[in-house]
DNA sequence: TCATAAACCGAGCGCGCGATCTATTATTGG
DNA sequence: CCAATAATAGATCGCGCGCTCGGTTTATGA
């Protein structure tokens, strides 16, 4: 008899995976060919479809790590005794992977393969309920603190935070100056000046102004 | 002997890329077969193929089209006279397609395709040049006007201001809910407060205070 | 030790793709 | 009217893809 090692079955699986994040991120779920991720993993064909059912499979189990991942640090990120501050933590923690090579294409890739798999919609659509139920969260919590605009509607105004957060995905997958981590700061401002509103009305929170964003954009 | 009709050729260019342009939105250029788009356009093959060298060339004469409309209308938009107003016709110009079903899936396609293609990633770098330079004007300008924050960077500024406007085309692109026309009056909200600064300093030049935005994104 | 099943290999299959080729029809200038 | 050639058709081709399948090796429990 011989039975199977969960562990290493899935440090297996995770291999291919991994071999697989950057093909697709280079050349797309499409372009990339199943012969490429059997080179890339150092293995053949057989071996690879032993493990997945076929190359979808590996595409969706790439973006569902990153799933897990994500939702699991989420919840330390949005611990924050201070909802403003909790909120920036949020964000700087969504926005930070913009920075690694492979994300931005991949991300973008997950979006426009999503638009076809019922599947894949589904995944990354729970995704996004999830983050923004968080932000949701944080908004009301700053609205009350007297921290932001209260005439904004949280769930709307978190859905553009949302947006924004994804523009430095997609500037990075577009543009190759653009600089994720130099451009952080900007995000933050314009996210402050958009949600503070009238500075003179509602800077009584907990959070002090931040000046320090404004200068970082100066010339 | 016979002379072709450049306009009867050109028409007839013209209706491939039409029968072609839904299928590219909807399925992406890979999935997209040479045979839909025949059966698309009502003719054969062989056609087809007399018209484009190949599928590509289909793809690209699309978004050919598309860049030599806007630029065209593009010039227009920024003839305003107050360079706040202008600015915003701008904006609102370049949002608009976000309305249509097909534009923001095929801006996404458009994007990740030029990551892989030359040509096409040449044909869109110059297309957002044209944007950025026309935008980096008109945010100069105002600036010089009194009418935004002048701490801030006109260029750096400007690629924001993109930024948030294809951040409309990937939200209609990957959210069934999101209406652009709804939205629009939140991005050009983002983008007051965002551009403007501190409202107290710098809401001295010819445009009013646009408490209307505020309003339309109050619950 | 040895039976058993997991892990792994790689030749190759079937299919559908992008593109071609030859043939036929429509249209134009002279 | 008659070449000449554009416009159209559609069968077909070669290739490369995702994936399968039979066989071999390796590891494990009893």
């Amino acid at each position: 008899m011989r039975t199977i090692d969960p562990a290493k079955h899935a440090a297996r699986r995770q291999h291919i995976v991994n071999a697989a994040c950057e093909l697709f991120a280079t050349q797309g779920f499409e372009r990339t060919t199943t012969a490429q991720i059997c080179k890339a993993a150092g293995m053949s064909s057989g071996n690879v479809f032993h493990y997945f059912p076929n190359k979808r499979a590996i595409f969706i189990a790439l973006l569902q790590d990153d799933k897990d991942e994500k939702a699991e640090r989420l919840a330390a990120a949005k611990a924050g005794a201070d909802p403003w501050a909790a909120l920036l933590d949020v964000v700087r923690f969504l926005a930070a992977p913009a920075a690694e090579p492979l994300a931005p294409p991949l991300a973008m890739e997950a979006m426009l393969q999503a638009h076809r798999d019922p599947e894949l919609a589904e995944l990354l659509s729970q995704d996004n309920t999830d983050e923004l139920t968080v932000i949701t969260e944080l908004l009301t919590e700053a609205a009350a603190a007297g921290q932001i605009d209260p005439d904004l509607d949280p769930g709307h105004a978190a859905s553009w935070v949302m947006a924004l957060i994804a523009s430095m995905y997609t500037s990075a997958a577009t543009e190759p100056s653009f600089d994720p981590a130099g451009q952080l700061p900007t995000l933050l401002l314009i996210l402050e000046r958009f949600l503070r509103g009238e500075p003179h009305e509602h800077r009584t929170g907990g959070a002090p102004p931040r000046e320090t964003n404004a200068s970082a954009v100066a010339r």
